[in-house]
RNA sequence: GCGCGUUUAGCUCAGCUGGAUAGAGCGUUGGCCUCCGGAGCCAAAGGCCACAGGUUCGAAUCCUGUAACGCGCACCA
């Protein structure tokens, strides 16, 4: 289908070209789109108008010479011009069944290598070391393992990277706390649980402190709160602590950094029983603290090459009109497109964009990567905005693209980590897990026991997936469970459901010993017309996603395949049918099959054979 | 105040980057063959595409403004 748009396209151009002599402004391609409705035939090329305009001659002229060109086609049965001057195209019967037939021999499905040679690094899930993954970590997650394997589908040489928390200022704190409060039984049994618990007790006890201290100063200045308050007297006594232990994990102290490795391992074991739960990997778990030793160098760099300078005793970058990085000799600007980005702070520490700088550095030099991509939520729009500024004024030519994500929140606000008030991870998959065993015994009661709890296990964690996948990415998500975790209707379970069905009918005829093959099909109702059509969509839908980066294209795509897979089911007997359309049929529903489990492994859902 | 984003059916969302009569799911209402799996299928009802202008053969889609909501705006990540 996608030889077929582009060759059809490619004429239509040329004959555009000849016709209206000089190819200035033409386009190499005209686009060969979907029909919108089944009277306007299977494609059609909508081009030709505003081509007119321009050129200043009669729309349907230029349509009509559109149609003369592809009149004839081997793979058209009729050309036509329509309204103002569209032009539909009607597909031969035996071009689509040849089509299809040919997507049945592919081991790929007719997937193409359109990354090949390109290698692409990209950053997804990231979580904070000593805390727990919650609800806010899953789409990046999910968004990014389901990226990383649509992209390595189409050729990409993918490095998936998990750009973790372990450092920062929250150490102190933690080694802090662990010495005064911990639970040594509370955290054998769930270290980051209780590495959390330790976390918001310092943070109270911050508080109170903090409490206290400005009722000694009897209300000094009551008004202060939000301003730049903590700069204005001492800090409680406990966060002094807290940097205290701070510099000494920084300048190696030995039982400081033996904490900080466990915390790290710890966690590291934490998050990988979600992962492994959900079926992601990563090839590389660079974190923040990877970069620690090159960050002096990072600053260095910037500032030799002109692109930081000093400001109230920090290393800043500075923006243009234009959102450029601003010469060192230029001033700053009133009318700057981005506000100052810090690389180093006034007190010689390192900040969250130093380690990007580097992160970027490692990515494109060491690495490689010839595209980049960084799942995070909306949050860090500005942020990435500018390190990709710094990063084009480095001399980084290559695509840097921040997929970025709405705010996945309570229907009461934001997700809080500090107050604890969030749903974990776990506790969602384990929801999910236990809501869709009980259904699963509903639907499937002579299923044993074990069955039942497998069954449960993928259709849970599929459907908390594709919850999340189905949406377009930008979406802001307002959690609730019985949206998180819906078994009915555009869902995870519908597209195993159908699978299932084609299973069954597959496991039937295999049991009479038939082998579905590359048999010839053919198409003899528009029923099976549409579906085979459907088919042949599968490949530029996955090319969309690795292109856009939007894997709710591939979900509506599987969805509008197994809703005309059921339509075709409903009134299409298979095993029933006649010898010839028999073995037609049986071929059809083998590809559905085979493209709804590429389809969801692409997404990281899981199928099963009887639900 | 400035910037980014969002606004489509009662609810949750698509809408293929400007195409022909705006589509799904949930919910509601009414149907489904003794026949390959009813987690399904078919149908009905439900719309001033936030609002006001503009661009053109044509706008949910592009440009301007307004409103509401979300997020961000030097030394957290």
């Amino acid at each position: 289908m996608l030889d077929l748009t582009s060759d059809l396209g490619q004429r239509a151009a040329r004959a555009l070209a000849s016709l209206l002599g000089s190819p200035e402004g033409l386009p190499a391609e005209m686009a060969v789109v979907r029909a919108g409705k089944p009277e306007f035939g299977d494609l059609q090329i909508n081009g030709c108008l505003p081509l007119a305009k321009q050129a200043k001659r009669p729309p349907r002229e230029l349509a009509t010479a559109v149609a003369q060109a592809l009149e004839g086609h081997p793979a058209l049965a009729k050309v036509e011009v329509a309204g103002p001057g569209f032009v539909n195209l009607h597909l031969r019967d035996e071009w689509v069944a040849a089509a299809t037939a040919r997507q049945l021999a592919d081991g790929r499905l007719g997937l193409r290598d359109v990354g090949r040679g390109q290698r692409v690094v990209i950053d997804y899930s990231s979580p904070n070391v000593a805390k727990p993954m919650h609800i806010g970590h899953i789409r990046s997650t999910i968004v990014g393992s389901a990226l990383h394997r649509v992209l390595a589908a189409v050729g990409y040489d993918v490095i998936a990277d998990n750009h973790i928390g372990d450092w920062g200022t929250q150490f102190g704190k933690l080694i802090v706390a662990y010495r005064r409060w911990l639970d040594p039984a509370a955290y054998a049994a769930d270290p980051v649980g209780e590495l959390l618990r330790l976390y918001v007790k310092f943070v109270a006890e911050e508080k109170r402190e903090r409490g206290e201290m400005v009722d000694a100063h009897a209300h000094a200045h009551e008004e202060e709160a939000e301003g730049e308050e903590e700069a204005q007297g001492p800090a409680p006594p406990i966060l002094e602590e807290a940097r205290r232990e701070l510099v000494k994990l920084q300048a190696g102290d030995s039982e400081n950094r033996a904490l900080w490795r466990k915390f790290i391992a710890d966690s590291r074991h934490a998050f990988q029983e979600i992962y492994d739960r959900l079926g992601v990997r990563f090839d590389y778990w660079l974190g923040e603290s990877t970069y620690n030793d090159l960050l002096p160098t990072v600053v260095a760099e910037l500032g030799r090459r002109g692109i930081a300078r000093d400001s109230r005793g920090a290393q800043v970058a500075f923006f243009d009109e234009q959102g450029e990085v601003l010469p060192r000799e230029r001033e700053p600007v009133e009318e700057a497109k981005l506000p100052p980005f810090i690389v180093q702070k006034s007190d010689g520490g390192f900040n969250y964009a130093t380690t990007d700088i580097a992160t970027m550095s490692l990515r494109v030099g060491l690495l490689g990567a010839s595209r980049i991509l960084i799942v995070t939520d909306e949050r860090q729009q500005l942020h990435f905005r500018q390190l990709f500024a710094v990063a084009r004024r480095m001399g980084v030519t290559i695509a840097l693209e921040h997929v970025w994500f709405g705010l996945m929140r309570m229907a009461d606000g934001t997700i809080k980590t500090r107050e604890g008030n969030v749903i974990h991870l776990r506790e969602l998959l384990d929801e999910a897990e236990r809501r869709a065993t009980i259904a699963a015994g509903e639907h499937g009661p002579e299923l044993s026991e074990a069955e039942r709890r497998e069954v449960g296990r993928v259709v849970g964690i599929g459907a908390v997936k594709y919850n999340d996948l189905s949406k377009d990415r930008q979406t802001l998500v307002t959690f609730t469970w019985d949206k998180a975790l819906a078994l009915q209707g555009n869902t995870a379970p519908y597209l195993q459901y159908a699978y299932a069905r084609i299973r069954s009918i597959l496991r039937k005829a295999a049991e009479g010993g038939e082998i579905v093959g590359a048999q010839t099909i053919s198409l003899g109702t528009p029923v099976e017309r549409e579906l085979a059509k459907r088919l042949l969509g599968y490949p530029e839908t996955v090319e969309q996603v690795a292109r856009t980066c939007r894997p709710h294209v591939l979900c509506d795509y599987l969805f509008e395949l197994a809703g005309a897979f059921s339509g075709f089911y409903a009134d299409h007997p298979v095993l029933k049918a006649e010898p010839a359309v028999r073995a037609s049929r049986l071929a059809l529903t083998e590809l559905v099959a085979r493209v709804l489990r590429d389809g969801l492994r692409l997404l990281g859902i899981e199928v099963l054979d009887r639900m």
